[in-house]
DNA sequence: GGCGTCCTACAACTTTCGATGGATGCGGCT
DNA sequence: AGCCGCATCCATCGAAAGTTGTAGGACGCC
């Protein structure tokens, strides 16, 4: 076939990394180069090893994968970042692909996509997971009828600590109706009833932190 | 060493099948006899070939892991399951150990722990990874203050649901203010203030769904 | 049996939340 | 400039949520 595409692999799990490794070796035209379990390791790793994929999780200590492809992809621009991850919530696959990735599965994978993945990224094409792709596609389709604006994020992270709509007006500066009439949009923006669900949805969808 | 210990895989990656295998193959007292991508084929598998150990995921589609051990346990008494899963809520890890896991590991467990928990396990004795036992006695320490009752966790699945007092009232076939009175009940077991609060932290500590 | 404890249940009252309506100010567009 | 859209802000009012107090019934424990 082609030349053998340098891969590194960056995951906290052992097991998972000596997955993805054993997977590959059974392919002539992969070549492990090296792995990281976190993301300041993967972004050392690049520098030395000069890989053309990098598999990266998301969630990892030290430095979390869409900071590391962030530095990844203006330090080492040969290399090219591909997302392997478990769960994909709409905030972490925006997040990771705005950072720079130009790939992102999901770890119930295949053996068979994972090559084919792979290779098309070595390519220089870009591949997503189907139910990503939906899920991207989706997003984009609602227009930016949801997105919040700042003064409604800062109202809404109160809600989801506890805050009562009276103590969130007094550490915003502002009186408790303004504070109410935000919720009001922020329900409509979100499609909910209630600050319960809104902050139920808002976490899934990762616009507010876990 | 010992005679040769039989082990299945249940996780629904075939990636981390694959880790898994690559990384007992390297040591000469493991056989894998089989492997499940989910709870309901794992099942079916024990009785089959009567495995030594399983090591189960605990999320998996069609039949969840703590199902399957239950059922593991009471139709393959020769079997001895062992939890490797990713997080340890402490729902989870509570409900596993009900079920008749004889022990619990993470993801991010190094290979040679693996090996030992696996000959222990194979030896009759249980294994709890570190973290899983210093959670699983930080909650016993931690008297049954916490400890919801059935009917309150019916409420708060409810209210997590984004439902009102009154709705929930209804379906549950109680009035309000009783709905009212374990939503109390609630708040304190759990240390918040309001309906919000509760609802994240319970689904923090895994006691109910995401 | 008698006792305490806990789950469940209800009612009256206070506080908070959410709905509705409207005002101001800033920036883009024609 | 003038208009429009939108973010931000405030006020009022009915409807929820949360507080407090009380009580019956089940269970385990002297």
């Amino acid at each position: 076939m082609s030349k053998t595409i340098k891969v590194l692999i960056a995951d906290d799990h052992p097991i998972v990394r000596s997955g993805i490794a054993s997977v590959l070796a059974t392919q002539p035209d992969f070549e492990i180069v090296g792995e990281a379990s976190n993301g300041m390791e993967a972004v050392t790793l690049c520098a030395e090893q000069r890989p053309d994929v990098v598999l990266m999780d998301l969630r990892m200590p030290v430095l979390s994968g869409v900071e590391a492809t962030q530095r990844i992809a203006r330090e080492t621009p040969g290399t090219r970042v591909v997302i392997l991850t478990t769960y994909a919530t709409d905030g972490e696959m925006l997040r990771a692909i705005e950072a720079g990735a130009v790939g992102y599965l999901l770890k119930d994978v295949p053996h068979e996509e994972l090559f084919r993945a792979l290779r098309a990224i070595a390519r220089g094409e870009r591949y997503l997971a189907p139910v990503v792709t939906e899920r991207l596609m989706a997003h984009l389709q609602q227009p930016t009828r949801d997105a919040l604006t700042q003064r409604e994020l800062e109202v809404l992270r109160h809600v989801a600590a506890g805050a009562a709509n009276k103590e969130i007006a007094a550490t915003l500066g502002i009186t408790e109706p303004t504070v109410k009439a935000h919720l009001v949009h922020i329900f409509e923006k979100l499609d909910v009833e209630n600050r319960t669900s809104a902050v139920r949805v808002a976490v899934d969808r990762g616009i507010i932190a876990t």
